[in-house]
DNA sequence: GCGAATGA
DNA sequence: TCATTCGC
């Protein structure tokens, strides 16, 4: 209902909008939005949205925009001081002003500013003047503005969280004041705002029982005699100063005389010119508003960043293949392939020669899905203009109940084209619609399909197997690159050989080129099969995230900070003074200078070290080391773990991780925001740390981890009969290594014997070179290079195994996996022996662990997709690379353990069983600790 | 060794 | 950016 409407007026209400005071809030309201050239568009993208609801809702008839006018005024006059505590207007708003001036007059609204003279006194000087013939509705929160309220003039703030209209009646209520004395008890309390300074020691609490005997300024200094002597004190320096104060918080009703009602008379809207301006700011997401309130041509335009059109330009690189030819002629493309799944065939290749043929697409503005083509049983491309939103209901508090969705203007608007088409559509209408639309398509081909899906507005609906996703393809074709969002994948159009005019159509090129390559490398399978399945189970676990236990947390952190300073404290005293614990360098000068110690080795960076194994080998020399290397670890704790997780978590006490699918060049996850990755197990506080972790009421945690699944894979990948042996009879790894390096019989192996083999395990898995290894075993580098040759003579067939994948690598430059991912390793056939060293490391690493790594994602598939665990209502919450957690109601859960387990322990990558048994424990309880 | 996070 | 430390 509109305010007129909830106010029962009978005429036509003059309206007053404090523009000043919106546009500071809107600048505050939402932080960084810009134009794609950098301009920045934050308080213009509010400020027009705010005016455009207010057209749409009200359908006003009189209407002011006021702003401050330039220049000093009447209070700068009387007070120098007078709101000198303002800082100055942050450059990113001034520049967005005149647009903003732009954006009213655009609308056909009245823009009022008058020199010399500030906003409120120009809305109180016509609020005085016309609430004698009409209402007035003031729109603003000012609490100077409140004296203006009368009989017939109104407040009304659209409000940040909520929207308020306050009446005549509702003053008095509140304040039981008098409008007309709203300056004198400004006057009074001060307002540090404008830098008046008020009495000292009244405040409106007290103000308001004074002002019930004495009701104006006069009255109190009239009667000063009569006040309580508290009051008499506090009041007695500042009888003067507070008429001083009363004359800038009285607002001036003498100002802007020569307007009349007919300035403020709203010119109709129009439409064409108001959405030329918000394209040229890039405000598209207002643009179903403006077509709410007058006709818009449906406008086919050239795109807004004043490039040439298409047509002028030479179509692509000459000589390069371009993969638009025929791909987008109606009806059918068969030189091009088609992408992903149902059917596809081999594309054919020999597209030189046609590099002009590229079909410059007209872009459309659209809001809505009817006005895009039907897809249905075609491909399409979705290319998002802006950073999706993750969890858009949760995001920002929003002025006129917009939602996070539209505060973010760019990051609804997402770029459609449709194969055949001759047009490529801008679309900033509902997601939901667009998630439904393209569930008919054939293909739906996306930059980051987890972004869609995670953005919760039915994009799941839309089948896994009918997605094509770039990022994951160049991840795929490429593991090693440290960037695949759209950004860098376009800036790279050129280097894959690709060109096309506009993002979508972009999308449909790189589309056709990456699944070239990928059938090329033979990576379709691993693709469609397991990685885009996987993101949705990936979007899904992050959605339901992990259950914490807050309070367990609290009086964690409460038990380490004491610690901590207690530490603090200690190390001062041992030290001799005070310095920052936490600095690498100014402990370094500490330990090394003032006390002393002789450095035990540096850093990559050149500074003498203080790490851990560092301070260890100091342990003794001085009492500060073990204080310090406590510290650390606490520290960290506090730090890493204790401090920043209740702080993500949830209103239900869930963490959502994101789980990061194109991080790693192995093929592993990882995960971050937070970490749930590298929570700590082991050490004094692993097992109350991971307790922390818990399940929600009436369900349990289930963990199921892979034993050894490394050296499982290395064992199936290498035949080494003692490693095949040791694992087929279920026996310890580590002593059975040891038992063969050292040749003693299994049962004698010693304790430094298995743990020597148990390094030595690691570092293989690890990639692991001489250097690390003798330094993990505190032996010389000549020591460590004999030990890993009697490794390797002991173990003939892993050696054999090793030097195959180096002969592999160094023929075709790249490594694959157990089922076909692949990662490139061109630094093989480096020159240089350290390079070259380090590659093979990677190629052996990249084997065992990417293999590992395939076990676990088909196996997190399986979990996902089973019939028993969603009968037991199990959920995927975590994957730690070879640990799987589900959060399973109570009665469920060993059911549920059971099965996982069975899940695990029963895959077969690439349709065969490793030649070793996979095997799998896992643990049932509240806690992680506990279920691990 | 890798990936993530923290703090100077 | 570097140094450090957690997990696997």
């Amino acid at each position: 209902m509109s305010v007129k409407e909830r106010l029962g007026l009978t005429t036509e209400p003059l309206y007053l909008m404090d523009g000043s005071a919106f546009i500071f809030r809107a600048f505050y309201a939402m932080q960084s939005m810009q134009r794609s050239d950098g301009f920045p568009t934050n308080a213009l993208f509010i400020v027009t949205r705010i005016l455009l609801k207010f057209l749409k809702d009200e359908q006003p008839t009189y209407f002011g925009f006021i702003l401050d006018g330039k220049g000093k005024n009447f209070r700068h006059e009387t007070y120098p001081e007078y709101k000198a505590n303002r800082s100055a207007t942050p450059e990113p708003l001034v520049q967005q002003l005149d647009p903003i001036k732009q954006a009213v007059r655009t609308l056909g609204l009245h823009l009022e500013i008058s020199d010399n003279c500030e906003a409120d006194d120009c809305i109180a000087s016509l609020a005085a003047r016309y609430k004698k013939e009409r209402p007035v509705i003031i729109i603003g929160a000012d609490k100077d503005l409140k004296q203006c309220l009368d009989e017939n003039v109104f407040m009304w703030d659209p409000g940040v969280k909520q929207e308020k209209l306050t009446t005549l009646a509702e003053f008095r209520e509140e304040t039981g004041l008098e409008p007309s004395q709203w300056a004198d008890f400004q006057a009074i309390i001060g307002d540090s705002s404008d830098n008046i300074p008020g009495v000292p020691g009244i405040g409106p609490k007290t103000a308001e029982k004074i002002f019930a005997d004495y009701p104006t300024l006069e009255a109190i200094r009239d009667n000063f005699d009569a006040l309580a002597p508290t009051l008499q004190k506090k009041f007695a320096d500042h009888l003067e100063n507070m008429f001083t104060f009363r004359t800038l918080t009285t607002l001036s009703t003498a100002q802007c005389d020569s307007l009349t009602l007919d300035h403020f008379r709203i010119d109709p809207i129009d439409g064409d010119k108001t959405a030329d301006f918000l394209r040229e700011y890039e405000l598209r997401a207002l643009l179903k508003d403006v077509a709410a309130l007058a006709p818009v041509s449906a406008k086919v335009n050239t795109p807004a960043t004043a490039k040439p059109a298409a047509s002028d330009k030479p179509a692509a690189k000459s000589g390069t293949g371009s993969m638009q030819l025929g791909l987008f002629d109606a009806p059918a493309a068969p030189a091009a392939a088609p992408v992903a799944g149902h059917g596809s065939h081999a594309p054919e290749h020999g597209t030189n020669g046609n590099a002009n043929r590229t079909s410059s697409l007209k872009l459309e503005d659209v809001t809505d899905v009817s006005a895009l083509p039907d897809c249905s049983g075609k491909r399409i491309a979705l290319v998002p203009m802006g950073e999706m939103l993750k969890r858009p209901e949760c995001t920002m508090p929003s002025l006129l109940d917009m939602t996070a969705e539209e505060a973010k203007p760019e990051a609804c608007i997402i770029n459609v084209h449709v194969e055949g088409s001759d047009r490529e559509y801008r679309y900033s209408g509902s997601l939901t619609a667009l998630a439904g639309y393209a569930t008919t398509a054939d293909t739906v081909i996306a930059p980051d399909v987890k972004a869609l899906l995670s953005i919760k507005s039915g994009w799941r609906s839309v089948e896994s197997s009918r997605w094509f996703d770039l990022g994951l393809a160049a991840y795929l074709l490429d593991p090693e690159d440290r960037d695949y969002s759209w950004r860098r994948l376009s800036a790279r159009a050129d280097e894959f050989e690709v060109a096309a005019e506009n993002p979508a159509q972009l999308a449909f090129a790189l589309a056709d080129d990456f699944m070239r390559r990928l059938q090329g490398a033979d990576l379709v399978t691993l693709m469609r099969e397991l990685e885009l399945p996987l993101i949705r189970v990936l979007a899904d676990m992050e959605e339901i995230g992990i259950h914490i236990d807050g309070t367990a947390f609290t009086a964690f952190l409460t038990e380490v900070q004491r610690e901590l300073d207690r530490l603090t404290k200690a190390i001062y005293e041992a030290a001799g003074g005070s310095f920052n614990i936490r600095s690498a360098q100014q402990l370094g000068d500490l330990l090394f200078n003032k006390l002393g110690l002789k450095p035990k080795g540096k850093t990559k960076g050149g500074q003498i070290s203080t790490s851990q194994a560092v301070l260890e080998k100091l342990a003794g020399e001085h009492e500060v080391i073990d204080l310090i290397l406590e510290y650390r670890t606490l520290e960290k704790l506090r730090s890493t773990y204790l401090e920043p997780m209740p702080r993500l978590a949830d209103a239900q006490g869930r963490i959502h991780t994101t789980f990061n699918q194109l991080a790693t060049a192995t093929g592993r996850l990882s995960s971050s925001n937070p970490n749930l990755q590298n929570i700590p197990v082991r050490g004094q506080f692993g097992p109350r740390m991971r307790a922390c972790f818990t399940a929600r009421k009436g369900c349990k945690l289930v963990s199921a981890d892979y034993s050894q699944i490394e050296l499982r894979v290395l064992a199936h990948c290498s035949q080494d009969p003692t490693l095949l042996e040791a694992f087929r009879n279920d026996q310890d790894i580590h002593s059975s290594t040891a038992s063969v390096l050292f040749d003693v019989p299994t049962t004698e192996v010693s304790s430094d014997q298995r743990r020597n083999a148990k390094t030595i395990n690691f570092g293989l898995v690890y990639g692991m070179g001489p250097q690390k290894l003798a330094q993990e075993l505190k032996i010389s580098l000549t020591e460590a290079k004999e030990f890993i040759e009697r490794y390797f003579s002991k173990l003939q067939q892993l050696k054999a195994f090793y030097e195959q994948v180096e002969a592999n690598a160094k023929e075709h430059g790249y490594v694959t996996t157990l089922i076909g991912r692949r990662r490139n390793v061109p630094e093989i056939q480096s020159g240089n022996n350290q390079m070259q060293s380090q590659a093979r490391r990677q190629a052996i690493n990249t084997v065992i662990q990417g293999s590992a790594a395939d076990i676990i994602k088909i196996a997190m598939l399986r979990t996902a997709q089973d019939a028993e665990l969603k009968t037991l209502k199990a959920r995927l919450v975590l994957q730690v690379h070879d640990e799987l957690l589900l959060e399973v109601p109570t009665e469920n859960a060993e059911a549920a353990a059971r099965r996982l387990a069975d899940i695990m322990t029963g895959v077969h990558p690439g349709g065969t069983a490793l030649d070793v048994p996979l095997k799998v424990d896992y643990g049932i309880g509240d806690g992680w600790h506990e279920a691990h």
